[in-house]
DNA sequence: CTGTTAGCGCTTTCAC
DNA sequence: GTGAAAGCGCTAACAG
């Protein structure tokens, strides 16, 4: 167990014959004389010094980490949000601590404790609580996409109201006459109930009688679609509905799947729009249906941005970013 | 700005009036009098102390985080993977630093070098690379699924082998005649390609007659498998195989689809067994195809397992898990 | 620009 | 068991 001990700026300061600060300087970019300079770099190489991250973490306070609080990586969507993050954070010459949550409050706490303890320079969560109010004052905070009012975090995601519009139009270009909406939704308020009031709006402005489904979710979701399915139901046989705006694509799917079952077509008898751009092998891969997809990697880029911002002042409380139509095999988009 | 500094032990230790030690100690488990730790406990809750883990990962040089290397997390299997790394790491009370490297050498090597900056416990890689060699020797590592031969580090991985002879199997008990595989690989060599072998030892063993595609990667694979339907087509338009083994599912669905256009019909003309157990909405959620699924899960536990062992001589250099098949509408499974 | 120096908060001897 | 004290490797403030 020869465990030699790595080289310290010390040994290094010692080989260039300099002083310690000088081979600091070095190191942290400061303007040093040339001659200086090449004896330190010399000196590193040598000695084949590295920075030791932690000294460094412990004397500023800072660790040059992100920690990202977010349910797993499981889901692909959290995946892509967690790939992009991570891109952002390189990018940025930071680290990032991943945080997984599995939807446990009790564990979106400690993990927030956690980045306290490390000295994070931030915190981006996606969150099923609010836990703004445990985090500490001086350590920057965004929240993705679960917007919990009354704090003063900064809050980033998509823009879910126009992005149900989106999709209630689509159906209209493609066809539709009566379009409805399927909803299942956490407990906790979010952002993207906001696609419930855009689809609401959307009904208004194109004259459209609302008709959805909403519903917390509870796992039982494939009951509930197929009473939804039974109840509008005409006598033929036919259903009342040509149109499906599905909260995720996730519902949206297994909406198709019993649609399908029960003897229906897609996209000929409905028309099916989700939320998100899930596709089968990881986002933006062969999207899973036709579907408003968020700009994962953009919103990432936001976040990380918005938590590097040395004027925390200068950081929106909110920002929206605008999502897009993407075709996914269940809607009868003209070939253009 | 009035950033309040966070109390120190020192401070904890004057407010329970015993000694700096007297609190280490406390936190660190270590024996001491009711007494003594009842006044310390006393005086942490009251000044809402925590410890400060960068001062602690300085002094004892170890930061008690794994650094997991990988790819990325947009890829179903590595967001499962990475998932799955994460439980088993906070289990053990310890954190998870993310790197992810998009397959870049050059990426894989800076957060090598970065895992050893932070004194990490322990790393995992999923790599593209023999990296091994520029690790420092005092940091265990383990590599998951590439393996490179010649070098000692752990290595963690799938059955490849009789993963490949299972799907052989199953193909042959579901009325498969001519089973055929198909395999686009990386230019690195690594564990998956004993895929192929167990392919070949299965024919063998089942009186077959070998017939498979094997490409490097090369995002030309759509051209290819059409060109390898095209070779297989009788002059009556019937294919000569009518089972497949892919090396991936991702390319067994692609082939699907590809026979589909083509007009075959999936599994009654065609049956397809993928490789991974990739769900459409992350793992272990409705599977894209047939497939030979790896147990992720007990995969990654292995690896942390791996890490954390303190007797480095107990860790055995090759840990190869079982595969299980599981049923994916791609092939015509018996109704049992 | 460069050298000197004082700690950052914690663990870990070492006497007592 | 407990207290005192010595640093871990680095940064930053200061004087030259």
């Amino acid at each position: 167990m020869s465990t030699i001990k790595p080289p310290t700026m010390k040994d290094v300061a010692k080989a260039a014959d300099v002083s310690l600060g000088t081979v600091s300087n070095v190191i942290n970019g400061v303007p040093v004389r040339a001659a200086s300079r090449q004896k330190v770099e010399k000196a590193i190489e040598e000695l084949h010094y590295e920075v030791n991250a932690c000294a460094q973490g412990f004397r500023k306070s800072k660790s040059d980490m992100i920690a990202l609080i977010i349910p797993d990586t499981l889901n692909p969507f959290y995946g892509a949000f967690t790939n992009y993050v991570a891109e952002a954070v390189y990018a940025r010459g930071l680290k990032l601590l991943l945080c997984c949550s599995h939807e446990q409050i009790s564990n979106e706490l400690s993990h927030l404790n956690l980045a306290n303890q490390n000295k994070v320079n931030g915190v981006i969560a996606l969150t099923y609580s609010d836990i703004g109010a445990y985090i500490s004052e001086n350590i920057p905070m965004v929240v993705f996409d679960r917007f919990f009012e009354n704090r003063n975090i900064a809050r980033v995601g998509s823009d879910n109201f126009s992005g149900a519009c989106l999709a209630i139009e689509k159906l209209l270009e493609f066809g539709c006459k009566h379009p409805v909406y399927i909803r299942f939704h956490s407990i906790f308020p979010g952002e993207s109930d906001k696609r419930r009031d855009g689809y609401l709006y959307a009904c208004e402005k194109y004259g459209l009688e609302p008709d959805y489904l909403d519903m917390v979710d509870c796992g039982e979701y494939k009951g509930l679609l197929k009473k939804f399915i039974e109840d509008h139901k005409l006598p033929n046989g036919k259903l009342t509905f040509d149109g499906v705006f599905a909260h995720t694509d996730f519902h949206g799917y297994h909406f198709m799947r019993i649609l399908q079952q029960e003897g229906y077509r897609v996209p000929e008898d409905v028309q099916i729009i989700g939320f998100d751009g899930i596709g089968k092998f990881g986002h933006a891969e062969d999207p899973v249906i036709s579907s408003v997809c968020q700009p994962i990697r953009q919103l990432a880029e936001k976040c990380v941005e918005s938590i590097l911002e040395k004027d925390r002042s200068a950081v929106p409380s909110l920002t929206l970013l605008p999502v897009t139509y993407r075709y996914g095999g269940t809607t009868l988009d003209p070939k253009t």
